[in-house]
RNA sequence: CGGGACGUAGCGCAGCUUGGUAGCGCACUUGAUUUGGGAUCAAGUGGUCGCAGGUUCAAAUCCUGUCGUCCCGACCA
């Protein structure tokens, strides 16, 4: 490709309206343009290096048994009316109406028509596994899009589902999956971590994402540095460790606590730390009133606690409902608590003895409190912490550690959430009717692509891995006006052309600074700079974008050298 | 959805307090000089100041509304 023919434009400036490196730099590279809020148009240089993620993408699924295919992104709502998820999903669904007036959607996701697709052409277990997969564009209006490409309302997403018999089967295509997804992000360049996540009611083990390691991504996940496990905040374990253990427990008194209304203040008032009190925090379950207890020094971690009561919608509940049970907002305590309200417990807390909390009426609070005694009423115990740094390991003990990841990819069991809903079974070798057992994989490709450039850029611009780079090589002629060099630039051009090394040469009316400012904003993984030695004796320049090493090689091995690095600088990615 | 900020040329911004008919840098066009890290000089192109009302002889500027954008938070696959 020549420069003065390429449709593409660079900024000296940063647009203002983009935060973070890959944001800015995409804008300032020419990769991407925004049109809307969270709406991007992929421009000619952009869409190259999207092209070759999906190319790693279709082989790494192809290798595993994927078949590619390709849905519409308009359906009918009867789909989703069917599933359930029309009501369910909310705001986010992107919802259309045709001429006729019928009510349509923007798919943000396909598990409903790949269903129905397979309840219509699956019959036999001899037709399973089945692994379809498609590339395509997903809606979802987002409340909040941000950072360019990280979070986006319309996006290029990869979907793969697998269809198997059983569970057994579902574990052997998850495991392909996850062996997929991680070589995708090798080759892609980016390091990446598949953490525990968050797999809503269904519960288990049931789904991995893989997180590109970042500062600016907007997941938090907590790891071990001596063991391998690793989750996301949502949904981390903790080795509960409870307070006041072996103590002796000591008789309940009441203490007046006037305008002590935080941990904080109580803990100060009673002369003891905060993990030796017990929060009391009431909210509102899809509509029911829970409280829930928790060790004073701890977070709630609301997912969590959605999943343990299989509710979807969860708030805080306010001052005058908590009062219509029975309690005062700011001193509430499970002590004595109205019988008709449910409590959910974290773990420690089950555990502790000598707990102080809240006495459930104005100005006063607990002390010695114990629930092994039976000082009060749980209905349910269960891990509802937010896991922080430094907490025990839940697998061998060791502190955790924490760090911020952009979710590039998900794995998911879905077991048969879809199939049972809209049918889709088969016929066993007994000739029994089965449901048929699913999985879900993603990958959002744009994001990958955000994701690569948040971990390889610096100061002067992008550094693509050799694989996804837009083109491999960028020749640079220095001085326009020379006509051998011109010449020599020109033939290097065809000779790397003709060798199939991805070309760009530099043939702008530009002077030389313009040139390898662009060269390196662009951050083509070599360039090859003709200047006056060329004329002088003979040799080039090559220099690796990533490392900054130049060598100065002669104009006759230019193309075999190029060639071989090209070819090392992939098989380092396992791009071969 | 709550809080904050911002909409003036393709990009970055000034002008607004104190109304008088729009300016700077970059980019772009033409010419000359220049050619190994964002050149210099000269001459140019480009904006109904987000939109709609209102006040006024007069509105980028004051008032009201509205739309758009960004950030923080809440919410959510």
């Amino acid at each position: 490709m020549r420069m003065s023919q390429l449709y593409s434009a660079t900024l000296r400036e940063v647009p203002a309206e983009a935060e973070i490196a890959s944001h800015q730099l995409m804008l300032r590279a020419g990769l991407i343009r925004k049109v809307a809020m969270g709406i991007y148009s992929y421009m000619p240089v952009g869409w190259r290096v999207m092209k070759k993620i999906m190319q790693i993408i279709r082989e790494e699924m192809d290798a595993q048994g994927g078949q590619e295919m390709f849905m519409p992104t308009v359906q009918p709502a009867e789909l989703w009316q069917e599933s359930g998820r029309w009501n369910v999903y909310g705001k986010e669904l992107w919802r259309v109406k045709d001429r006729h007036d019928r009510d349509f959607l923007l798919a943000p996701t396909h598990e409903e028509l790949i269903t129905a697709h397979v309840r219509n052409d699956v019959r036999s277990y001899k037709q399973l596994p089945l692994m379809p997969y498609q590339i395509q564009t997903k809606f979802r209006d987002e409340r909040r899009p941000r950072f360019g490409l990280m979070r986006c309302r319309e996006f290029v997403m990869k979907d793969l589902y697998s269809f198997d018999r059983d569970e057994a089967g579902l574990e052997i295509s998850y495991q392909k999956m996850h062996t997929a997804y991680t070589n995708v992000f090798n080759r892609c360049g980016l390091t990446c971590r598949p953490v525990v996540a968050d797999s809503g009611a269904i519960g288990g083990s049931g789904s991995h994402e893989f997180m590109a390691l970042s500062e600016v991504g907007e997941s938090q996940i907590l790891f071990c540095h001596k063991c391998d496990y690793a989750a996301t905040d949502e949904i981390a374990a903790v080795e509960p460790c409870p307070t006041g253990v072996g103590e002796t427990p000591a008789s309940m008194e009441k203490v007046h606590t006037p305008d002590c209304k935080s941990v904080e203040a109580v803990a100060a008032l009673l002369g003891m730390p905060a993990n030796r009190l017990v929060k009391t925090i009431c909210y509102m379950a899809d509509g029911k009133f829970v409280t829930v207890l928790i060790r004073g020094d701890r977070q709630v971690n609301e997912v969590k606690l959605a999943n343990v009561l299989g509710c979807v919608e969860l708030f805080f509940a306010d001052d005058e409902t908590v009062r219509q049970h029975g309690m005062e907002p700011g001193y509430c305590g499970p002590v004595g608590l109205n019988q008709d309200v449910p409590v959910v417990a974290d773990r420690e807390v089950a555990l502790m003895v000598n707990h102080a909390c809240g006495a459930g009426e104005k100005d006063y609070h607990l002390k010695n409190v114990n629930p092994q005694r039976g000082d009060y009423r749980i209905d349910t115990v269960a891990d509802i912490v937010l896991v922080e740094k430094g907490a025990a390991c839940p697998v061998c003990g060791a502190p955790l550690d924490t760090a911020r990841g952009i979710e590039v990819g998900q794995i998911f069991k879905l077991y048969t959430k879809y199939s049972a809903k809209l049918g889709a079974r088969y016929l066993d070798e007994k000739g029994q009717e089965q449901d048929i057992v699913m999985g879900c994989y993603g990958i959002g490709v744009g994001r990958t692509m955000a994701a690569i450039i948040e971990q390889n850029h610096d100061d002067y611009g992008i550094v693509w891995p050799m694989s996804v780079a837009p083109w491999q090589v960028e020749i640079v002629p220095v001085n326009d006006k020379d006509e051998f060099l011109v010449e020599q630039a020109e033939g290097l051009y065809q000779e790397l052309s003709k060798r199939g090394v991805e070309t760009l040469i530099d043939d702008r009316k530009e002077r030389p600074g313009v040139k390898f400012n662009d060269a390196d904003l662009l951050g083509f993984p070599l360039r090859i700079t003709v200047g006056k030695k060329c004329r002088e004796t003979g040799t080039v320049e090559i220099k690796i974008r990533a490392t900054g090493e130049v060598q100065e090689v002669a104009l006759a091995d230019v193309a075999d050298i190029i060639q071989n690095l090209v070819r090392s600088m992939l098989q380092d990615l396992h791009c071969s």
